[in-house]
Parts: structure tokens; sequence; C-alpha cells
DNA sequence: AGTTAAACCTGGTTGC
DNA sequence: TGCAACCAGGTTTAAC
């Protein structure tokens, strides 16, 4: 489910009411793609801190109790995260509870795609280790167009499989990849290194806005996201080529196509993308 | 070193 | 209706 803008929307869904909470009690269901890594007792007592989002990541900082440090969270493919002021039992597919002052935060992810991994800190294993091959953050200034030109230069790997790879700019997975490229009128196909100097910009600024539109909309629920309070994204119903093949294209008419690339469904319009 | 494929796991949809 | 095949928002690890 989540790509930056829903992972974003559920950093901020959660961030104030996990403030100053205190941690009452951790409940792990199954196993998710990492262990914890700690002993759920020793993080009683730990008090929430501010919220924070890296790539698709997202940090919850635990301090004050026998083991500060915080909780690295990703959503993978169908995770949610909810807060919940009565919670109903545990369902089959939610994997972890942290039971605080403020309410109880459950990941739900029938995929087991996701993870909750206890770091000391952002700067520490394991957590600086996960975070290690990321690439900027899509709004930061020091991502200008010139850098993500360089970056590109050489690269033979389809333009799309080099922004889901995240190594240059984190945060477009397969749907907003997409949207992105479409809106830049690039080829999904073009390698990465035939990306000149203008389209470079032109990708950059597509990103950022198809990223932006998206998180004011609350993300994309595709099927079943929803930020930590319930509320799904609209994203979805704007979205000009995603999930739209055999339909036209919203800029030129021409009929928008899908395929596979790099194991992921591609949607594109062949009108007016251009290698 | 760069690129591509396989793996992780479950549930919903599609097609025979 | 039953069942196999395919599809899905991501990332790591192994293999050419």
């Amino acid at each position: 489910m989540p790509e930056l803008p829903e992972v974003e929307v559920t950093r901020r869904s959660i961030d104030e009411p996990l403030r100053g909470a205190t941690v009452r009690d951790v409940r792990l269901g199954k196993p998710l793609r990492w262990p914890l890594g700690i002993e759920p007792g020793a993080l009683h007592g730990a008090r929430g801190g501010a919220a924070l989002r890296r790539g698709k990541y997202l940090w919850l900082p635990l301090v004050g109790g026998a083991a500060p440090g915080g909780l690295l969270m990703h959503l993978g493919m169908s995770g949610s995260l909810a807060l919940l002021s009565r919670a109903p039992p545990p369902g089959p597919h939610d994997h972890f509870d942290l039971d605080t002052s403020h309410g109880l935060l459950r990941l739900t992810d029938p995929r087991r795609f996701g993870a909750v991994v206890w770091s000391p800190g952002l700067a520490q294993p394991p957590a600086s280790r996960l975070l290690a091959a990321l690439g900027h953050e899509p709004f930061d200034a020091a991502l200008t167009p010139e850098f993500l030109r360089e970056r590109l230069r050489g690269r033979r790997t389809p333009i799309k499989a080099v922004l889901l790879a995240g190594d240059i700019v984190v945060g477009a997975g397969n749907i907003y990849a997409c949207e992105a490229l479409h809106a830049a009128g690039i080829d999904p196909r073009t390698p990465a290194g035939r990306v000149g100097p203008v389209r470079a910009a032109r990708l950059l600024a597509a990103l950022r806005d198809v990223l932006g539109r998206a998180l004011s909309l609350g993300g994309s629920t595709l099927r079943d996201f929803r930020d930590a309070h319930g509320v799904i994204g609209a994203y979805q119903a704007q979205a000009a080529v995603y999930g739209r093949e055999g339909l036209p294209c919203v800029r030129c008419g021409g009929t928008v196509r899908r395929f596979v690339q790099a194991q992921r469904a591609t949607y594109w319009c062949p009108g007016c993308q251009r290698r």
C-alpha cells in the first residue's frame, strides 16, 4: 500500500497523539520481516516522542524507559497503523500492539512485509543500517535537478526502476513512479542515462507535484490503506495512468497501456511519453 | 559495479 | 461451484 504520501499521512496521524504517551504493554503477533530486537517488557514505562519519517520508514522515539531508543516501522505492501482508544481483540493480521496511556497503536499487515524494529537511535544500528542506502528526500533542497541528472548519468537501468530503487530519491513506489513519469512525459523504459538536464528537471518537478498532491489528498487507498484514525486516501481517483489500462490518456487522448517491467506493472501513455 | 531475478506472505479477483 | 493462476501499494538478498 504505502508510498511516501501514505507513510507521511500516517506519521501525521500518530505524531501528536503519541507524544508523551507512556508505554504500558507490547503485544507481538506473527513474525514480521525482522524481529523486534528487544525484550518487549523493556519498553514499559517509556514515553513517546515526535514521530519522524525517512523514506517509507517511520521512527517513533521511546524515551525515558529502561531501554531508550525508538521503533523503526515499515508498512510493507499491505500494512497500516491504527490508533485505537478502545481496542478490540487482535485479529489474525494484527501483528504488533503498542498499548499506551494515549491509546493503542496497532499494526495490521496481512502480507507481513512490514516491520517494527527497536533501535537505540536513528543513527545507530539497526536503524542506521536499514536507512543507509536511502537517497534524498524528494522535497529536500539539496536535491537539485543538477544532482538528479548527475546521478542518472551513465545508468542503463530503465528510469522507472531507478525511481523505485530509491537510492537517488526516496518516496516513489509503483503508483507515483508511473504518475510522475507520465506527468514529465518520459517513457518508463528510457535508460536513466538518457534523461538529460531538461528532462531531469521536469521529472523532479513532476515527482514533487505528484507526491505533494497525493499528500494533500490523504494518499491513495487502492484496497486497504487507512491513516491511524481510519481515514482513507483520495488520490487514486485522480491518477492519470495508474490502474487505467485501456482508458484514454487525460492529456493526449491516447490509450493508456500496461506492461510488466522489473516484475512490476507499469502504466503509461505511448502517445505522450517519449524515450 | 551494475542489473536483473527470486524471495518473503496472504487474500482477492479472474478464468477455465 | 471449485480450483488454479494471477495480481497487489515494498525491499532485501542472491545470482548473472
